[in-house]
RNA sequence: GGCCCUGUCGUCUAGCGGUUAGGACACGGCCCUUUCAAGGCCGCGACACGGGUUCGAUUCCCGUCAGGGUCACCA
């Protein structure tokens, strides 16, 4: 059977986390079963610039390789796809509705509305809002609204349930008796949300509705707007929320700025919480500053758009979502793109919210790393090397080389591909930037001086200055001073690159080459007063 | 407040009447390497609580508690 689901993003500017990881279990359920993936823009009610808001959107879909079926920039037969230019749909779906006698106008104001609704209150009662037109006659009805247009209300029928099959959920019910009669189209002709959905599912005829727990609610009223207009229901598929990240033990938030609640929603609105000092530092060493995260409000955690600019695979991060809230088997954890495709079903999704473990995240997006070929590693991380102004595009024969012996010297060391800044900025800056620390440390230790000069003089003499020709010279040297190979290394690596981490210390003088060695371990050597 | 949903290590989860309650992230230790990663081994750590049903409950039922959602002319 070939099913149709859809997502229906309203264009707010950037892509939500949560909102992404919905999406995902709708594309993903039509990569298992076969059919149609749509994106329905839901820009009923939006003054921002539309085209602007939505583009961010779009791109991180194309980031992530979840391509649509059917949607905004490539079309599709169901269109249009932007819930603005449908409104003749709606109008005909309430005028039918009305013909039939399952709508009827509602005159009151506000503020009898208001009045009604606190004297429920004050009485502790539910309320349910019922017309004084409900019982009008249809014909009656239609001529009301020619002559004086206003709020259409929907008729929910009394003394029965509303049932919702629900795949995750189960068997959910809810009496209509408890159920206002909910607007559905606003005296101006532009017609609700919740109204407004479940015409556009029937003419797009979607099969499998897969939205977020919180529109459960939503949904008995919703089952009687399908009722009512003669359609037959989909399947429905209300997946837990996305919480936010247990607070890590012993973490810092700026005063001010509430921790993460794992308990609560990870929301749209107040993320600059998220920009944790961690986070901004991580932010600044990619090159941005302080100034350019305030000013973009989609550069923090809870959107896609963070972790495309730290570099993160993907495909890692889709690995990560397809694992929040729901589970392959009791043991895998890393899975490809095609394995993702092939095995997920909506029978093993979770009924409870989850939390977004950002640990994780970055863990899997290294172990996505692993599997890519050099040239990938490559390609993804020049970027980041251009920006920094480390390199200059394009790249000549020489950077490339060295920059390939770079990445794969660093092997699993890369796991974001910003990632590169930490381990390639000494190779390609023009001369060591010593840290303080590495000085004191290592560099400043009595006998260091000395002992750098001699493993220079031992380096000098090596052909070829490969990895195993230098590591057998110092062992060599090592073996006749007596002392341990080993504890050469990190006075060595500190020298030549300034730093007191990096990849394999043999491997790393290789790169460098012979001359360009020891005219640093010269200049450590200057440094230190030697 | 009414209605609905949810409750397994800190986090993501497996479990679908009988298991020493399994795996993963994180954390701690050891090994490897005198760096940092990666890898290997070990450890810490959970069935919210109380009643039932049952020979036996994490699992089924009912309460309690806790959290969440929703009750809009928002989406």
């Amino acid at each position: 059977m070939a099913i149709r689901t859809r997502f229906a993003p309203s264009p707010t500017g950037y892509l939500h986390i949560g909102g992404v990881r919905t999406a995902l279990f709708n594309w993903l359920l039509v990569q298992r079963h076969g059919g149609q993936f749509i994106l329905r823009i839901d820009d009923t009610d939006v003054e921002r610039n539309k085209a602007e808001a939505l583009q961010p959107i779009l791109d991180g879909f194309r980031w992530l390789g979840i391509n649509w079926d059917e949607g905004p920039e490539i079309g599709g037969s169901f269109g249009p796809y932007f819930q603005s230019q449908r409104s003749e749909l709606y109008k005909n779906a309430v005028e039918k509705l009305i013909e039939t006698g399952h709508a009827y106008p509602d005159y009151m104001t506000k503020e009898e509305l208001d009045a009604e609704r606190k004297a429920a209150d004050d009485a502790k009662k539910a309320y349910v809002h019922r017309g004084p037109h409900r019982e009008t006659p249809a014909a009656e009805c239609v001529k009301l609204i020619a002559e004086k247009p206003t709020t259409i209300r929907f008729k929910v029928p009394t003394g029965r349930d509303a049932i919702v099959e629900d795949l995750v959920c189960g068997h959910c019910k809810q009496k209509t008796d408890l159920i206002g009669d909910p607007v559905i189209m606003r005296a101006t002709g532009s017609p609700l949300y919740n109204f407004a959905t479940v015409v556009d599912d029937i003419a797009m005829e979607i099969t499998h509705v897969v939205r977020a727990r919180e529109h459960l609610t939503n949904t008995y009223s919703q089952v009687l707007f399908w009722e009512a207009l003669g359609a037959p229901l989909p399947k429905f598929a209300h997946l837990p929320v996305v919480n936010e990240p247990a607070p890590k033990p012993g973490a810092k938030y700026p005063p001010g700025v509430k921790p993460p609640n794992k308990n609560k929603k990870l929301s749209k609105r107040d993320m600059a919480k998220f920009v944790t000092p961690e986070v901004r530092l991580q932010l600044n060493a990619i090159g941005w500053t302080d100034e350019q995260i305030a000013a973009r409000d989609d550069l923090n955690p809870a959107t896609v758009a963070f972790y495309r600019e730290l570099g993160y695979l993907p495909d890692g991060l889709v690995n990560y979502l397809c694992r929040l809230g729901w589970s392959f088997d009791d043991k895998t954890e890393f899975m490809t793109m095609a394995e993702m495709k092939a095995n997920f079903t909506l029978d093993r999704v979770n009924d409870s919210p989850a939390s977004f473990d950002p640990e994780k995240l970055y863990w899997l997006a290294g172990e996505h790393m692993k599997t890519l070929s050099m040239e990938d590693r490559i390609a993804g991380s020049v970027p980041f090397l251009v920006k920094a102004k480390l390199i200059a595009e394009p790249l000549d024969a020489t950077t490339k080389e060295r920059l390939t012996r770079i990445i794969g010297a660093m092997g699993d060391r890369l796991k974001l591909f910003s990632d590169i800044l930490i381990y390639a900025g000494p190779f390609l800056k023009a001369e060591p930037e010593y840290d303080p620390q590495a000085i004191e440390n290592v560099l400043q230790k009595p006998g260091t001086a000395d002992l750098l000069k001699e493993i220079s003089a031992a380096l000098a003499t090596c052909e070829p200055f490969d990895a195993a020709t230098t590591e057998q010279a110092l062992h060599d040297y090592a073996a006749d001073k007596g002392i341990k190979a080993g504890s050469l290394n990190q006075p060595l690596r500190i020298a030549v690159t300034g730093v007191s981490k990096g990849p394999g210390v043999f491997e790393t003088l290789s790169i460098f080459g012979k001359p360009e060695v020891l005219r640093r371990i010269d200049l450590a050597l200057a440094m230190i007063g030697e």
